[in-house]
DNA sequence: TATGAAATTGTCAACCT
DNA sequence: AGGTTGACAATTTCATA
């Protein structure tokens, strides 16, 4: 369950450089490629390391709109299975149950305003909520990586 | 400027898939390995592809508590450099510019309530400014790959 | 965890269209 | 300009100690 701090060390080469090859992982951490690749494998498999990603552009790939929705529950009696009514929208970069006025909190990346109405809509229609949204003027910065 | 599909389909890979070697990209997207190769270098240097991360378990590493924090500026006449005046703080994983009540909404990642709480006394001290917390009580999905 | 060897992959040239 | 092929370097992966 806890950390050592090869593991540490590992887990924040690859949150900054997550295509880092075994071999500089190795030399940064002061260990053998063998060594690092199976104490790699073994954070995949225990869930420590959920993945890799790309990072994108937003202007680039032509999504150069991002919001956070608040959603608001209509009716108080409904069953709380938001996520998964609204999980097919592919805007949708990330859902937050939030503990605040909203019940969830949305983060979501569209090409144009009038794109990001369209979605406010299917969104209000999929999960039956009202909606608050806050837009994103610029980004000084994202995704850095944690403090492991 | 624009974005040929080839390119979008090694985004789309890359995104969801940020290790995949290029061979495998190669076959996904039906060309030969050095024409991805060349692609995936040339997106890179235009900075459509600004780099790769290791997605990590919070709560496996040690930081459970995710929040929202909307920042607030005492004085209206200040600067505004509140990013600059906060990017040491390593427990800030992204800063974001936005258009609503707040001028600036952090996304922050910590151990416990108590380092919240430290934080949030780092941030009014750092930038003045008063603040606003959401605490993300769970995350359904995060980290989506974006509809390149 | 390290070593070493085999299979796979990354990289770059030269050439083709 | 962007594609392919082919050759070599580097990396990944695994058996073994």
């Amino acid at each position: 369950m806890s950390l050592e701090p090869i593991d540490r060390a590992i887990l924040k080469e690859l949150a900054a450089d997550g295509r880092c090859s075994f071999t500089d992982l190795a030399e940064r951490v002061g260990l053998s490629v063998s060594a690092v690749h199976q104490r790699v494998k073994r954070l995949e498999q225990r869930g420590v390391l959920k993945g890799y990603a790309a990072r994108l552009d937003g202007e680039e790939i032509g999504l150069p709109l991002t919001a956070f929705i608040s959603l608001f529950p209509i009716d108080p009696a409904a069953p709380d299975d938001y996520p998964k009514r609204l999980e097919h929208l592919q805007q949708i970069e990330a859902c937050y149950s939030v503990a605040g006025d909203a019940s969830y909190v949305l983060r979501v990346r569209v090409a144009s305003p009038s794109a990001l109405e369209d979605l406010l809509r299917q969104i209000r229609e999929a999960a039956n909520v009202s909606t608050r949204t806050t837009v994103v003027l610029s980004t000084p910065y994202e995704d850095r990586p944690p403090a492991v």
